[in-house]
Formats: C-alpha cells, sequence, structure tokens
DNA sequence: AACCTAACTTGCAAAATGCAAGTTAAAGCT
DNA sequence: AGCTTTAACTTGCATTTTGCAAGTTAGGTT
C-alpha cells in the first residue's frame, strides 16, 4: 500500500542500458516533468499541473514518486509554506539533459513545432554549450526558464 | 478500421518538440524497436519478438504501424521470399540515433546494467564517430551489429 | 472561525498491455 | 500435387494503466 503504484513487479527485461532507461522514464509524462524542471523553472505540483499539456493530478502524484523513487528528482520542503513541496532534479536527474536536448533537436526538425529551426539548428551546433548552461543553472539553482536564453542571441560565437 | 489501433484521437499536447517527438516513441517499445534496427541489425518481425525482451506480438504489430505512420520505419518486401518483411530505418529513424545514444550513456551511467563503464566512456568521449558510424551503416545498408565495433578497439585514438 | 490553497487521494470508466491461441499466405519437402 | 513449416500477423480475454471528476487533508490567510 506504499505510494507507489506501478512498482516494477517483473524484473528488468534485459541488461541492456537502453532498456533500462527506458524502464524509468519511457512513458508520455516522465521527461515533460523533467523539462519543466530543467528548462521552465517549474518546482510545485501545481505548476506542473497547470503546464499546458493536461497531465491529469493522479498520474502526476505517481510520476513524481517513480522518478523520486528512481533518484532522478528529490523533494525539498519550503520553510517558509509548509503547504508547498518543492521538487528539484538530482544529480542523475540533470543528467537527463542530453536526452532532452536530443528530443528537442529531433522533434524541431522533423514535426511542425511551434520553435523555429533557426534556433534549433544554433543549439544543435552549440551542443556543449547548452549543456553546460543547463547544467551551470541547476547547480547554482537558478530558475529562471533557460528557453528565453536558448532563443535569444547568447549563442552566436 | 484501419491497422493503427492507438490512432491519436486528441491532437498535439503542446507545440513543444519534445513532447511531439514523446507521442511518436515515448513507450517501452518503440525505441527498442529502433534500436534492434540501428545497432543490432534486425529486420523482421520475428528477430523483433526473440530479441529477449519479450515484446507480445499484437504490441509489437502495433508499434511498427505507428512507427511506420510516424515516418519513422519503412517496410521493403524481401524478393527472395514474399513471407518476408524486411524494415528499415527512414533518414527521420536513423536522425534518432543521437537520442539512443544519449538513453545507453545516461543508462549504463546511472544504473547496473551488463555494458562496462570503461566502453561508455569511451563512446561518450567519441560521441561524433559513433554517430557518424551508425549513420553510415544505415546508408550502406551494412546490418552487421554496432556493438562489437563499439565494444572492439576501434575507438582509441 | 471561516475561507483559501497546495498537494494529493479516490472512484470509476476507458484505453492500453500482455498472454495464449488462431489465421493466412507463401515456402519447402516428398 | 499434397502435406508440413514458417513469417507475419489477428483475435479474444484478463489485467493494468490512464484519464477525468470530485473529494480530502494539512497548512496558511483574513
Amino acid at each position: 500500500m506504499s505510494g507507489v503504484p506501478g512498482r516494477p513487479k517483473s524484473e528488468r527485461r534485459s541488461g541492456c542500458p537502453v532498456s533500462i532507461s527506458l524502464e524509468a522514464f519511457g512513458d508520455r509524462w516522465s521527461l515533460l516533468i523533467v523539462r519543466d524542471l530543467m528548462v521552465r523553472g517549474f518546482r510545485t505540483f501545481k505548476e506542473f499541473q497547470k503546464a499546458g499539456e493536461g497531465i491529469a493530478s493522479n498520474i502526476l502524484a505517481h510520476r513524481l514518486r517513480k522518478l523520486e523513487a528512481a533518484g532522478i528528482i528529490r523533494q525539498e520542503a519550503e520553510k517558509s509554506d509548509g503547504r508547498r513541496v518543492n521538487y528539484r532534479l538530482t544529480e542523475k536527474g540533470i543528467d537527463l539533459v542530453g536526452v532532452l536536448l536530443e528530443l528537442l533537436i529531433w522533434g524541431a526538425r522533423h514535426e511542425q513545432t511551434g520553435t523555429p529551426c533557426a534556433v534549433i539548428e544554433k543549439m544543435a551546433k552549440n551542443r556543449e554549450q547548452v549543456l553546460a548552461e543547463a547544467r551551470r543553472r541547476w547547480r547554482e539553482r537558478d530558475s529562471t526558464p533557460l528557453l528565453p536564453w536558448l532563443g535569444g542571441g547568447h549563442l552566436e560565437q
């Protein structure tokens, strides 16, 4: 009767790292939560819920538990408000930045998205710089959204 | 009454490229099929089925249709055997190589997998070279598995 | 004290998944 | 030609996951 619903009852399907990664976050929602933490500066349940793609609150709760159990995110209580729970990526979680960046680049290149191609190609070209900036923000708890920075002129070389 | 069962009845959840990517292959199986095509040299239904992680044949059929509908894979009939269907990545599909590589690196770094860390770190270090080799194999229809190459000494610089 | 908020639960219907068995067309064998 | 095998799926049904709406609870606010 724990909070975690989808507790893995079956063992690992194989030793392949790709398979194991997908067992941790291979669904429609987990990486969107990670994205919101990483580039949009979200921290709370309410923010994830209103994030636009319409995740149901029970599913959100399940995913947060699962990501926490996998060591990808962690809860931090807010001293100034006992109701609030702030979620934050762990180091294991911020290490997903490469995966997110590749998903972003692939999606923008091959599907009709709201993101201009020029911005994406700039990011693809300056991969290391983008990764470093995302990591810096995580380390310094700088939660201003990353996307304006990506869209701005900071990447011209 | 088409073959595709999970035909998207809801529209796109948002214009975010990450979200759109996840709608195309954000589940436990799709990227494993892509992986098998990309690095293990698999081509047929039977091969995917016996691949070790135990996908059910109906789910496999659904996934193949969905990936095909998304333009990630394509069927090619085998002239020498009318029963056989060979699946192959499209260019859009081989472009997922970056995503796969990041999943591989993350999984190997953070979870207990069957892959030695040294191999993975070598790959992470020689990212561009690994991507180029995977693309070369796709282009030249070289379906010898990529993994032995990764494990071998070809990456020393 | 009455009201509001954030973070969840709960109940239930709908969809996706998994398993075992069956189908069909094309080969292969005798 | 007739029988067996094989590849690629379907189908039926039970289980699990997802989604939606409404409810709960521990803090805050006024």
